[in-house]
DNA sequence: TTGAAAGCGTTACCAG
DNA sequence: CTGGTAACGCTTTCAA
């Protein structure tokens, strides 16, 4: 027998040990079989009314709820879908997409687990994942997952290792996201209008370099060959930086800026027209996101909207996988990039 | 149900099962018992050190990774906090308050899972987050939490029930979090300043109820007995609804107006202006959530600072209830509200 | 130092 | 139509 808590002291409200079904079927006078068979609507069996109803009644008196765990344990499978997260959001439109994702998963009746993989590398992450049996795995590119990572995934049940990235990875169902294309909407949208000088913001702050990385490639890309030139300028997301560099803004001879998102882009907005510079005139301001925000501004923001397919689809993908995993993977990238012309370009 | 048998269709790639420890035993030609010495390091059992190896050895050649779930039903206790979501995210400051209390959870080690209530109403939504047997459950007041549905919670197992709201649930660790504050101090704000006749702006959008509604109350509370008027306000969050409004801005006869947050604020800030109004001068503009947003507005934004005590220290608490849950509940409010003057009023 | 065995709560199978 | 029994993967007590 386990250690049977022999009465905890007086006082406490109710050491009454967790219901099993086993106590339910005790109470109802039946086996704990019938008790699953009429918790669980199991239609391959019929039972009769009455005992129904004494499991029913037997189940709310003693308040009696599954157990989760012990089911999985069971069936050999779990509804886990594991989405390995950031430390930092990387933006509002990444935290919206999340936020869709996860609803349109749980209304498919799976289990959302957010996993933060602590500064762990992609095997040790893709090991503890794999701790949790999950049915799938979605990979936004928190964590670089290897091939092996993915078999250790697949080998512990997992029906879905779905990542999203500019490139496929080795065994896992791949969808092709590519930051890049935001970098070379902008960097072509700057470049056909005739600047030549193009500084690009990136976040000082860390968490989206998985990000604004390929947005800056993307950006020389579309400039290669055109005689531009492409500036890189660290900024930290406070007004007292964005001060800092409008000041020096003259010295650098620079005729656009691209910004990581709207955000950066609107703060060195501001400080360079509080500085006295002229926009577009003196410098063009492009960002990326198409926020409210920048909709906002006067002149209003030039920038690059993404469209993530809606997170309604990818769980609908997800669920898709997760039945027929040998199912040939799509290829359709799941994000939308194209500059919009406003009054700062 | 299902009842998908687990022999795959011939022809996949890779049907091998997934390792167990009794598979690492039998590699090792040790014991299970052994195996489970070994990969937990357990101090009360000394083992060789040659077997220690073989095990470890025979886990890495086969992959093996331990079953959470096995572990915790023989355990008895999970280590899964469960965090339930409302389906739309009510504000930014949210969003990331949520985001540390992840990240800070994660590093105590606990296995967050998020919750979309999906219409459940408290009871039902009680059971159901049962289920998954979560030693601790933090309510952000997206699901209304009734006694009876902490019962179900902490007869299932849970040690902290932790709520955040306006009042306190019988039986749950409540934690005050009061918004009726933030409505509060902008009505003060307001009438020190001589306003008459406020506006409140409430989003149109479902999902911030729980929140509007108690910072409208607070206005209401800091007006009352001043001759002052409140206009509640709805607004969607979009240009064209704020052009609307301003458009009859003249016949509402309003001298101030306190939004929602700084989004909806600056919404309709911006429509005022763009409508050839004079702010403050005409109106009056005060928004909530000191958001970088209104910092970047001309005139700037007053606004009402939220700060809401660290996630880390959210985290620190649940763990603390979790290993003592007869400790007395703190009383402080994890909120801390208090109006910024800018220019807007 | 190692192994055998008893469960944890659930459901599937197969007798009654 | 119903109920006993075994098994899922793991930890832990007890015995060798």
């Amino acid at each position: 027998m386990t250690q049977t808590p022999p009465r905890p002291a007086a006082g406490s409200p109710a050491p009454r040990p967790v219901p099993t079904s086993t106590d339910v079927a005790r109470l109802a006078g039946v086996s704990r079989a019938t008790v699953s068979y009429v918790l669980n609507n199991t239609s391959a069996v019929r039972i009769s009314e009455p005992t129904r109803r004494r499991v029913r009644e037997a189940a709310e008196e003693l308040g009696y709820v599954p157990h989760a765990a012990a089911r999985s344990l069971r069936a050999g499978r779990t509804r886990i879908v594991l989405l390995p997260t950031a430390h930092v959001p990387v933006g509002p439109l990444y935290g919206h997409f999340l936020n869709e994702l996860q609803w349109a998963l749980r209304r498919l009746d799976y289990t959302v687990v957010q996993y933060a993989s602590m500064g762990l590398d992609g095997d040790e992450a893709a090991r503890a994942w794999a701790e949790l049996r999950p049915v799938a795995v979605v990979s936004f590119g928190a964590v670089e997952l290897t091939p092996q990572g993915v078999d250790v995934l697949k080998r512990s049940g997992a029906q879905a290792v779905i990542t999203l990235g500019p490139q496929p990875v080795e065994g896992a169902h791949s969808l092709p996201v590519d930051q890049r294309r935001v970098g070379r909407c902008a960097g072509v949208h700057l470049v056909e209008r005739g600047y030549r000088r193009i500084g690009v913001v990136l976040p000082e702050e860390p968490g989206p370099e998985l990000f604004s990385g390929p947005r800056l490639e993307g950006v020389r890309h579309a400039v290669a060959g055109t005689g531009a030139d492409v500036v890189p300028l660290p900024l930290a997301r406070t007004e007292e930086a964005a001060g800092a560099l409008a000041a020096r803004w003259p010295g650098l001879g620079l005729d656009a800026v691209f910004a990581y998102d709207d955000e950066y882009a609107v703060l060195l907005l501001r400080a360079l027209l509080d500085a006295g510079a002229s926009v577009p005139g003196d410098t063009a301001v492009m960002g990326a996101g198409d926020l409210l925000l920048g909709r906002l501004m006067r002149p209003r923001l030039s920038t690059v909207r993404i469209d993530m397919e809606a997170g309604q689809h990818l769980a609908e993908l997800v669920d898709r996988v997760v039945a027929d995993p040998d199912r040939t993977p799509e290829n359709r990238d799941l994000m939308a990039a194209r500059a919009i012309h406003r009054e700062s370009t």
